[in-house]
RNA sequence: GGAGAGGUGACCGAGUGGCCGAAGGUGCAUGAUUGGAAAUCAUGUGUACGGGCAACCGUACCGAGGGUUCGAAUCCCUCCCUCUCCGCCA
């Protein structure tokens, strides 16, 4: 959530920047600067009648004990006096609540390093790292490979749970298990990350603080609770799915005042996520890119506000040393300000190559929030012992997509045979160097 | 699921209608004392919003929301959370 009062004190200045991301994003602002002034003149309105209204209380205790006739008529005016103010706070309450719903609507501004561009098409490639594999035979697609090699199963997936769901098998679970603790050990041993295993149901409030809530609840997936009937608060306490390690790790110190020492923390949890994505189908139907549920290792970062854009290169870099470490051929890419996340002051998108398809796609996205979380989540720091609480910045990046790391390498490992070479940072947890078909 | 207890400032804890943003203690900070430290003493020590160049002033906040009242931390209602015991359970 951008800050209110910066938004009015200098609405030309945002506006220019949200519509860098779309004419929609820059136009959201008008109502909230007309807000915003109205909030102004209505809080001083009401703190001035609250005043008086205090200071005729008090009056009141002294004279409880003198003049009964004097005290029932004094009691007869304060109590007009008293419905004024309540009507008046009844206003500013509305008022303040129209401003922050609306304001949580409102994305974050993008960094000034952000490239200008409407769509995934105007993403700007910074670096390509490694060789793309060449093959002497059509390299085959994920699927393809994966049903051969007997360890990829979409079919009973579909009877368990219908579309977009899928069962790993056989050296299939244990690669993604090897995969996904590989990761972990790679960002905890090396990187320094502390390891997470936390709630995968969590409560609208921690969503609405990484900001996937208020606006994109057609993505989630959310539970029910059982409650007495004819409780129309039934939603009131509804659980979500989990859509990404990101809203836990970075929702653990929501509300809380930080130590500058204790910063930057770096979490990392290995966790399954939902997602709903209504409106995605017809894009990847076959395979294991787009699932309701897939394993993702995430890596969150709370930071001090100085040198956070350099915190996002170190992000980065920790997500690449698992494609580096993997040996797998990638690139990355700075995101345009149209195809830039809701909350995102900046994002790398990390893309690995995956012959079959002839395509580079999407495994990490790493992105720096800036305030904007942390003023949703109320997560703050004191840059020293005595100062006043600020805003810490958030990061969060993916460590990677395991289920896409699985499909990246069958498709750059494979091999003529239909076998696929297993990357040798795997061998000793497979217990194997190659997965034959079979 | 059943029974009970409770949620007050960084922490402990008092407070049953006005003098309570809140006693007392601990912690922390600054100062005094000391060769230095401990102990002791003094002072200070929440957040947000509004006004002001500032010192500062005002308003709100005692789990959340609503109600009663001229006035609520205090009384009433609803909800959330925590703890204890029993049941069930990986």
């Amino acid at each position: 959530m951008l800050d209110a009062r910066l938004v009015s004190d200098r609405l030309p200045d945002f506006r220019t920047a949200l519509t860098r991301r779309s004419a929609a994003a820059g136009a959201s602002l008008d109502r909230v600067a007309v807000l915003s002034e109205q909030r102004r003149a209505l809080i001083q309105r009401t703190e001035a009648r609250q005043a008086e209204r205090n200071a005729a209380n008090q009056a009141m205790a002294k004279l409880a004990k003198g003049d009964p006739a004097e005290f029932a008529a004094k009691r007869e005016e304060l109590k007009r006096l008293s419905e004024e103010v309540k009507a008046l706070e009844v206003e500013l309450a509305a008022l303040l609540a129209e401003m922050d719903q609306l304001l949580l609507t409102v994305p974050n501004v993008p960094d000034a390093s952000v490239p200008d561009g409407a769509s995934e098409a105007d993403n700007v490639v910074v670096r390509t790292v490694g060789e793309r594999p060449a093959f002497d035979f059509e390299p085959k697609e994920h699927w393809a490979l994966g049903q051969e090699l007997g360890i990829l199963d979409f079919e009973r997936a579909a009877k368990l749970s219908g579309a977009r769901f899928s069962v790993l098998s056989g050296a299939g679970a244990r690669l993604e298990r090897a995969l996904a603790s590989y990761m972990l050990d790679l960002q905890t041993l090396q990187h320094g990350y502390t390891e997470v295993s936390g709630p995968l149901l969590v409560k609208a409030e921690a969503l609405l603080g990484t900001g996937q809530l208020p606006k994109f609840e057609e993505d989630l997936f959310r539970t029910q609770r059982r409650v007495a009937e004819e409780d129309n608060q039934a939603d009131q306490g509804a659980l979500y799915l989990l859509p990404t390690a990101e809203v836990s790790l970075t929702n653990l110190h929501a509300g809380e005042v930080l130590e500058a020492s204790e910063l930057p923390l770096a979490y990392t949890a290995y966790t399954p996520c939902f997602r709903s994505e209504a409106g995605s189908y017809g894009k990847d139907i076959r395979g294991l890119i787009r699932q309701h549920q897939f394993g993702k290792v995430e890596l969150v970062r709370v930071v001090s506000p100085e040198g956070s854009l350099e915190q996002l290169e170190l992000l980065t870099s920790h997500a690449e040393a698992v494609l580096k470490g993997l040996g797998l051929h990638y690139r990355v890419s700075a995101l345009c300000a149209g195809d830039l996340g809701f909350a995102a002051v900046k994002t790398y998108d990390i893309e690995v190559w995956l012959p079959g398809q002839g395509a580079y796609r999407e495994i990490s996205s790493c992105s720096l929030c800036g305030d904007f979380q942390a003023r949703r989540a109320k997560i703050r720091f004191r840059s020293a012992p005595k100062a006043k609480p600020e805003l810490v910045h958030t990061l969060n990046g993916s460590g990677l997509a395991v289920g896409r790391t699985l499909v990246a390498v069958l498709e750059q490992y494979q091999q003529a045979d239909g076998s696929v070479r297993v990357p040798e940072v795997l061998q000793e947890r497979l217990g194997t160097d190659v997965l034959r078909p079979g």
